[in-house]
RNA sequence: GCCCCCGUAGCUCAGUGGAUAGAGCAUCCCCCUCCUAAGGGGAGGGUCACACGUUCGAUUCGUGUCGGGGGCACCA
C-alpha cells in the first residue's frame, strides 16, 4: 500500500520518455491519479492508492481500485467514483486509454512508446538489467550449509545450498554487500563417534562386527577416510591441511584427519554444486577463543540466568519461549544452544547489521533461543535478529518410487549423486525452485529428461535460440539499441514486452521476501513468451525495420533470461 | 499433549485481500518446404481440505476441526 501526501503539482508529473522505466511508469501514473482525486475528493487528507499489474491483459496494463477504497467515505458508487476521477485525469502521452470495469477498477492502457521504452533501457544496461540498489551496499551475512563433516552431503544440504546461494546472488544483485559464511562443529559428540567410526575401519572392523560402536557411521565412505589415513595422504580442504598418521591408535591425529577428509569431500561437492564461501567459522574456535564463556558470564550479568537443580537457566520464557533452557547441564557442559548464542553475538560483532541462516526446518526450535538469548544481552540487537530461511524435506523419487539408499553414504541420497546423475543445472534448478516451505519431490527422472517437460532445458533453449537467431542475423548487436521499435505492435510483442518491465520487480520481490523460486518461475513463463512468439513469427524477415526491431526484442528478452538464469547459478548455454 | 510448515486440476507446483483461480506434466486433437519440434496452438479437468468469523469483497486475514511432514532432552 503506496501512501502519498498530496501535494504534487503537474510538472512533476511529467517525465521524459528517455527516462521511462516500469518504476518511473508507476509513479508517473500515480501522480496523475493523484491529481484526479485531488479534483474528486478535495477533502481527503491522505489516501492509500494501489497501482497494481493486472493478472489479465484484458484488464490493462495497470489498474487501481483507487474508486473503490474512496466508495465509502464519499458514500457514492465506486463506478461513479471512478468516471469522475477519469474525467478528472490529466492527458498522458504514455497513457492510451483508460476504462472502468468490473466493480470500479479503472484499468490503465500505456501507449506503444511507453511499452517499448523497456528495450532501450535493458540493452543499455546489460547485466547489470535487474539490479537494483535497494541494500545501499549495507552489509548483510548469509550462513547456508553449514553441515558438520560427518558425511558426504545428503540432499537435504543441497537444497539448503542452492537456496542458500540464490538467495546470497539475490542479495547481491539489489544492492547488499553480502558474505557467504559456512559454519560447523569439529569437536562435539558426534565428531568423536566419527574419530571412533574410522578407528575402527582402520583396524578392520566392519559394521557387521560385534564390537562396532552402537552408533558408529556404518558408510562406505568412512572406509575411504581410513584408507587414506593409514596410506599417510595428504587432504586439503579450503580451510584446512591434515596428513595421515597412520597410527590406528592416535586418536587425535584421526580425528584431525578425518575432519580435513571429509571436509575437503564436502568442498569438492559444493564446488561442483557451484557454491562457495567466503568464511568458514568453527564451534571449537567459540571455546578457545573464550567466547563461550564470555557469552555466559554476560548473560549471568544481564540477570536473566538463575540456578536450579545443580543447572544455570536462561529465563527464555522472558522472550517468547515457552520455557525456561538450560545453559549449563549438571555436568558441566553448555547445552548446544550457548554457543549458538556466542557464535551470533559474534557476527553482530563484525558488524553484520542483517544476517540469514538458511536451515533445515528440523532446527526451527532453535529459532526462539537464539534469539532469545541474544535480547538477554542487551546488547543493542534488534528483536527478530538474525532472519531465517527454513527449507522443508526433500523426498527423492525415481521410476515412481521413493529413493533412499545411497551405497556411498549408507542411510541417504547424497547431492553427489545428483549433480551426477541429473547434472549440476537441473539439479540447482529444481532444488531452488520450489518455495523453500514446502515440501520437495525431487523426481530424478524428470530433473534428467532431455525434453520439453524439463523445465530447465525449456528455459536454456529459450536463451539458446535467440542467440542462434543474432548468429544467424550476424550483426553487431550494439547497433541494435537504436532501432526503430515501432514495428513491435503484434499481441505476442507486447506480451513479451510486459513481461520484460516486469523483471526488476521481480528480482526486487525475490530478494525481499527472501524466495529465489520466484526467479525460476518467471524465467519459465518468460521463456514461454519467447517460445510462443518464436514459433508464431520468423525474426529474420526481408523489411529491414521489422528485422532490427524484432532483434532488439529478442536481444532485451535474451538479457533477461540470461540474468535471470544468472541468480539462479544456472547455465545460459548459446547452443544446445 | 504443545510448537512450526504445508493441504489449490489425476500428478508436481505457482498465486495470496479484489475482476471468469494459473503453469507444467499426464489425457485428447492439431502444427516442421520456415531463424534448433529440447518448440507452438487447442480441448477437457477445480465446492482453492472443511466450518465459522472479519471485510463492500477471502483461495489469500483470524479461530477451530480434519489430513501430511517436522520439531518438542540438563542431544547437536
Amino acid at each position: 500500500m503506496l501512501v502519498i501526501a498530496m501535494q504534487l503539482s503537474l510538472e512533476t508529473a511529467k517525465i521524459a520518455l528517455f527516462q521511462v522505466t516500469p518504476i518511473a511508469l508507476k509513479a508517473h501514473l500515480t501522480e496523475l491519479l493523484m491529481l484526479a482525486a485531488k479534483a474528486v475528493a478535495p477533502d481527503q487528507a491522505d489516501l492509500s492508492l494501489l497501482l497494481e499489474r493486472p493478472k489479465s491483459a484484458e484488464h490493462g496494463d495497470f489498474a487501481t481500485n483507487l474508486a473503490m477504497t474512496l466508495a465509502r467515505t464519499l458514500k457514492q458508487n465506486p463506478r461513479v467514483i471512478a468516471e469522475n476521477l477519469i474525467r478528472a485525469l490529466p492527458t498522458s502521452p504514455y497513457v492510451a486509454k483508460t476504462e472502468i470495469a468490473g466493480a470500479g477498477f479503472i484499468n490503465f492502457y500505456l501507449s506503444p512508446a511507453a511499452k517499448h521504452a523497456v528495450i532501450e533501457r535493458i540493452l543499455a544496461q546489460g547485466a547489470a538489467w535487474g539490479h537494483c540498489n535497494d541494500g545501499q551496499g549495507r552489509r548483510v551475512q548469509v550462513e547456508f550449509v553449514s553441515a558438520n563433516p560427518t558425511g558426504p552431503l545428503h540432499v537435504g544440504h543441497g537444497r539448503g545450498a542452492a537456496v542458500g546461494d540464490c538467495l546470497a546472488r539475490l542479495l547481491g544483485a539489489t544492492g547488499w554487500n553480502v558474505t557467504r559464511e559456512f559454519y560447523y562443529n569439529d569437536a562435539g559428540a558426534q565428531i568423536d563417534n566419527l574419530t571412533l567410526s574410522v578407528q575402527c575401519r582402520c583396524k578392520g572392523l566392519t559394521p557387521e562386527d560385534p564390537t562396532w560402536p552402537e552408533n558408529g557411521y556404518r558408510g562406505d565412505y568412512i572406509t575411504d577416510v581410513a584408507r587414506s589415513y593409514m596410506a599417510q595422504e595428504a587432504v586439503a580442504a579450503d580451510d584446512r591441511q591434515v596428513r595421515g598418521a597412520g597410527d590406528p591408535e592416535d586418536m587425535a591425529a584421526i580425528r584431525a584427519f578425518a575432519v580435513a577428509y571429509l571436509r575437503r569431500e564436502q568442498d569438492l561437492d559444493l564446488r561442483a554444486f557451484d557454491v562457495h564461501f567466503d568464511i568458514y567459522s568453527l564451534e571449537s574456535a567459540l571455546y578457545s577463543e573464550g567466547k563461550v564463556e564470555q557469552t555466559v558470564h554476560d548473560l549471568v550479568s544481564s540477570g536473566h540466568t538463575y540456578e536450579q537443580d545443580d543447572a544455570l537457566w536462561l529465563r527464555t520464557t522472558e522472550f517468547g519461549d515457552d520455557k525456561d533452557r538450560v545453559m549449563k547441564k549438571r555436568d558441566g557442559g553448555y547445552t548446544y544452544f550457548v554457543p549458538d548464542v556466542a557464535y551470533h553475538v559474534d557476527k553482530w560483532q563484525r558488524g553484520f547489521e542483517r544476517v540469514i541462516n538458511e536451515q533445515g526446518a528440523d532446527h526451527h526450535s532453535t529459532i526462539t533461543r537464539v534469539r532469545a538469548g541474544l535480547q538477554a544481552l542487551d546488547i543493542g540487537i534488534p528483536q527478530g535478529w538474525p532472519d531465517y530461511v527454513l527449507h522443508q524435506m526433500v523426498t527423492v523419487m525415481r521410476g515412481g518410487e521413493e529413493v533412499k539408499i545411497s551405497k556411498r553414504a549408507g542411510s541417504y541420497v547424497t547431492l553427489r549423486d545428483l549433480i551426477d546423475e541429473v547434472g549440476l543445472d537441473a539439479t540447482r534448478y529444481f532444488l531452488a525452485a520450489r518455495r523453500a516451505d514446502s515440501q520437495l519431490i525431487f523426481d530424478i527422472d524428470l530433473a534428467r529428461a532431455h525434453t520439453n517437460d524439463n523445465p530447465v532445458y525449456y528455459i536454456q533453449y529459450a536463451h539458446a535460440r535467440i542467440c542462434s537467431v543474432l548468429a544467424e542475423w550476424g550483426g553487431d548487436t550494439t547497433t541494435l539499441a537504436t532501432a526503430d521499435l515501432s514495428p513491435l505492435q503484434l499481441p505476442h510483442e507486447l506480451n513479451l514486452l510486459q513481461r520484460l518491465s516486469e523483471f526488476p520487480e521481480t528480482v526486487q520481490n525475490a530478494a525481499r521476501e527472501l524466495s529465489p523460486h520466484l526467479i525460476a518461475y518467471y524465467l519459465k513463463d518468460l521463456a514461454g513468451d519467447l517460445h510462443s512468439y518464436y514459433n508464431a513469427e520468423k525474426f529474420l524477415v526481408d523489411d529491414e525495420t521489422v528485422k532490427l526491431a524484432r532483434l532488439a526484442l529478442v536481444t532485451a528478452a535474451r538479457h533477461a533470461l540470461y540474468n535471470g538464469l544468472q541468480l539462479l547459478g544456472v547455465s545460459a548455454p548459446q547452443k544446445m
